[in-house]
DNA sequence: ATAAACATACCGAACATTCTCTTTGTAGTG
DNA sequence: CACTACAAAGAGAATGTTCGGTATGTTTAT
């Protein structure tokens, strides 16, 4: 592996234990086994690498997960609870990163470090929503389309109200880290589904 | 103002501005117009200080608010909405230390780095959300009573869904601050009321 | 009543440490 | 020779903290 990769990987892993600025680039340059020379000649600033680790590490992985449950069969439902449960539960095995999944939580709260430090993370972020915004709403469509979901609200009333529902499970449970996740997230769904079914 | 009481009230205030690792003792030093000597009388150390004014000006008025609200008089729904909206919309006037509403997103991420770096803040944040939980179920179970909540859905699930659907609001417009924060909670809470009411 | 003893609140220069980043040097490769 | 990829050393600024000192007020003893 290439220095370049290996600083940034390192880096990731540093970050998602410690947060942004509780590591130093000392620590970065010591645990990537290079010098602060290997470190500039691949990076023009700390922030500079930062960026780039989340970009790639989190965002990307993020994104690509959109694309990849777009082509992904099944019902509304399970098309949902999918794409949830994977950047959920899955997301935290990033190039094999860290088995555990407890590091989601972090992941998360070194997310809001960044949207509040660099503006350019909050983009990234805010892109990021808009495009599960889409795709929810792309799911919702389908299950109009299908007859499923009722159509007396506007699909994309229903998009917002379901991402927030999710969004706030996640948000929950970073308060609350005893809080079983993936069941949380399964039964929220559930009330949501009811709640924008066609009853019979 | 005591000397320890000024210097509490500037931490704060530049906190909410720059986060917590982004403000310097010097600075909150010179903003409180005392010492270092004055300083390190009233507080053992930086994040000594940082502790308590996480104590007093959020989980304090967060909590307090809670109570307030308990004494309120209206319906379930009206009970829930004025809830979120103090919380969300007031906050920002804690100690009149802020006029702008804005601040509430920063607010926020600032609580998400002290949870980060301070179990303490994690626990009171825990705390917090148990409270507001009860809370919930508290105006829940009261609906039920009144025969305006459907009863085929245990009360604690329907507050669980509820309170995370309220949070997922706040989560949401720190990613897309552009959305209305007042208007979206009320039509979420709308269609969380249509959900669990129970219908003629 | 007065003096001595002590406590509290605060000052500010000096301290050691840590931080990011620059500069200079060097081994390998085409 | 020139270029990339790194190594080594350290400059320079900023950080949180310590500590000796002062001014003011409050007990206590005589």
């Amino acid at each position: 592996m290439g220095t370049k990769s290996r600083i940034m990987e390192t880096t990731f892993k540093l970050v998602l234990k410690k947060g942004f600025t509780d590591v130093s680039l000392n620590e970065i340059i010591k645990a990537s086994n290079t010098t602060t020379g290997g470190f500039y000649h691949h990076f023009n600033s700390k922030d500079a690498l930062l960026l780039e680790v989340i970009e790639k590490y989190i965002f990307n992985y993020f994104n690509t997960t959109i694309e990849q449950i777009r082509s992904f069969e099944g019902t509304p439902k399970e098309k949902l609870q999918t794409m949830m449960l994977s950047i959920v539960a899955e997301c935290v095995n990033i190039n094999e990163v860290s088995p555990k999944k407890v590091y989601y939580r972090n992941l998360h709260l070194i997310l809001m470090e960044g949207v509040q430090k660099y503006d350019v993370i909050g983009e990234s972020y805010k892109k990021f929503y808009h495009n599960l915004l889409n795709f929810t709403k792309e799911v919702i469509d389908e299950g109009v389309d299908q007859g499923m979901i009722r159509q007396d609200i506007d699909s994309h009333e229903l998009a917002i109200f379901t991402q927030t529902s999710i969004l706030g499970t996640i948000i929950m449970w970073v308060g609350m880290p005893e809080m079983p996740l993936e069941e949380r997230m399964i039964s929220n769904i559930d009330h949501l589904w009811n709640y924008m079914k066609i009853v019979e």
